[in-house]
DNA sequence: CGGCCTTGTACTCAACATGAGCATAGCCAT
DNA sequence: ATGGCTATGCTCATGTTGAGTACAAGGCCG
């Protein structure tokens, strides 16, 4: 049959976000499963085991890594790619995520190989409340932020930019192989990172962690150099992933402080009961970012996104506060309906 | 080697948008490359050829519809997605779009067989300016609203929405098997069409697309019915295309019509300088609204979006107009850097 | 019990953005 | 020059947004 055939496995991945308190936490297993290597056939269970010689344990410090939930598409029983990711998050976590949302499909050839089959690894991201999970591949909760140190503006703005991320890539883009490569790659860190002129731009959170991978800055991008050098400051840039998962991670994030504001998804992350203050945390969260919380009650309020429930919730430390819930009918009332995050200019404050 | 295997084929199809004059066109196959078939070698070129047996034929009626250029992934030659897709854009079409943005990746069993193989097609979203376009396959411009004429709100709220669509919707709702799903369907049609209380949302195009699938108000939703029965009004619900290629093109309006208000994306479609009312036209037409002049104006000049080149552009019909030209610097100098779209609440005017 | 700390909630204000429309400028054809 | 046309400048009312002040209502502690 035909020409000596690279086989293709057409893969599904998941990243799953829930909330606890106040961060963000990720879906990840720290033994995953072993994905069918080429000749094999596809699309049919796999099975939890250690790593194999042919499997994720391709380049140096895979097998340590934390990956997402993953498994192939099977071709025949998955009606659509979204049944067939809720069948292995089931499978592989016991959750049941009601939200659900096609995010990116990746097929670098370089970035996310298995064994020798070229992979087509079509990310979902999902919202969940926190629950406990179980199953083979040791699933657990990780906040996002370990993965993405600089992300995380609550406290400020995240020292390592400045004493890590930002000399590093002056470096990288100063070396050039020729002025106009030079300042191509400054002008893009600068938009990405929100130098000179330009903004911190908390969505862009794609933008930056390719950035960091194209100036070797992140271990992952020495994951298939011939010659595994050790990424010096990497350790400062965030936990790394298997596989390219970080970059789904990046690309899901970036997605979800996107929709934020102009979609009520917070909610699939929240009990239907949820005081605001507890809302705007969440939103905080997700976003990175600190809010004014007057004015964030404004827009929820009186922007109909939410309804008081009567209840009050009594344990606050001061006051008690209302409970409100999501109320569906605004969806009825306008185009986009969301949080277009009220941001606060300055230090601190209430 | 293991089970009687279905064959995957990840198929890379882009949608082609330029702007001539006030119409936004795609760019389209009459006449299909033929994709290979189960069991045969995958990623290696097709060959242009009249729809055979086993290729696009596959249902009634296939063979005469438009389609957007398709190509199989080469999972050995092509690096990347894109790089395959651009691969396949060239050979089809003779085009070098600038601008590529992966769209999303559809895979349901029921919509897009090609033969008796499972096809997982990505697809993706050029933005070009209009050229001759030649080859095999006899590519051609097709304004877009030929596919999706209640889109198109430039003349007013389009007639067929109340003279078709809604009876036919609100007739497919009621049908509901029981009263929640009525409600359910109801309040769905509500929130795509804007009726009742809710507005109607130049974007949603794919839900309003999807809607009328489901109705099975439009020709390709009786495609895989065993009795092919005669859509009745699907003649006023636009032009059909080939396989699920019109839910692809939905796809792309909805998100180029989101994107233009937080990116400068329209100046792909653009020529380097153009008048004020050049860029309004190319942004009304995609947008399928008519904006409010002189606040468009303000727009994007005070908003820092294009420059005045000095030049002006004599035969406008009137008073001679300046042209701009888009100001990369913007970039820098904005996190979202886009046409907020000056809406205009009332009638006509100016 | 009363002060004080804590968080919740109401309201005000200035700055800015947005929708709408009037008025004037400057070309062409008659 | 006059009228028709589009371009462009400017005003105005209204809405939205960032920021802050003030007061409410619990718990805790002396």
């Amino acid at each position: 049959m035909s020409p000596p055939q690279v086989h293709i496995v057409v893969g599904l991945s998941a990243v799953i976000v829930a909330v606890r308190g106040e961060t963000p936490v990720v879906l990840t297993l720290s033994r995953p499963l072993e994905v069918p290597a080429a000749g094999e056939a596809l699309g049919l269970a796999a099975v939890p085991s250690a790593v194999g010689a042919d499997g994720w344990a391709e380049h140096p410090g895979a097998a340590e890594r934390d990956a997402i939930p993953f498994g192939p598409l099977d071709p025949v029983g998955d009606r659509t790619l979204e049944l067939g990711l809720r069948r292995w998050v089931r499978e592989q976590t016991r959750l049941q995520p009601g939200y659900l949302e096609q995010l990116y499909t990746f097929a670098d050839r370089e970035r996310s190989r298995v064994g020798s089959a070229r992979v087509i690894s079509v990310a979902y991201l999902a919202l969940t409340r926190e629950e406990e999970v179980s199953g083979a591949g040791e699933p657990r909760w990780v906040p996002w932020y370990e993965y993405f140190p600089w992300e995380d503006w609550r406290g400020g703005r995240p020292s390592v930019l400045d004493r890590h991320i930002r000399p590093a890539l002056e470096h990288w883009a100063a070396g050039g192989s020729d002025p106009a490569v030079s300042r191509t790659r400054h002008s893009r860190a600068a938009v990405a990172f929100g130098w000179g002129s330009a903004p911190w731009d908390p969505n862009r959170v794609l933008d930056r962690y390719e950035l960091l991978y194209e100036a070797g800055l992140v271990t992952e991008a020495w994951d298939d150099q011939p010659n595994p050098q050790p990424p010096q400051a990497a350790s400062a840039t965030g936990r790394p992933m298997a596989l390219d998962h970080r970059r789904i991670l990046a690309t899901a994030m970036e997605r979800l402080r996107g929709k934020l504001s102009y979609r009520p998804v917070v909610f699939e992350l929240l009990p239907v009961a949820f005081t605001l203050l507890r809302l705007q945390r969440v939103v905080e969260a997700l976003a990175g970012d600190v809010l004014h919380k007057q004015n964030f009650r404004r827009l929820v309020v009186t922007g109909g996104l939410v309804e008081a429930t009567g209840a009050v919730e009594t344990n606050t430390g001061g006051r008690p506060a209302e409970l409100f819930a999501f109320r569906r009918e605004v969806l009825l009332e306008r185009p986009a309906p969301g949080l277009g995050l009220p941001r606060r200019k300055f230090p601190a404050g209430q």
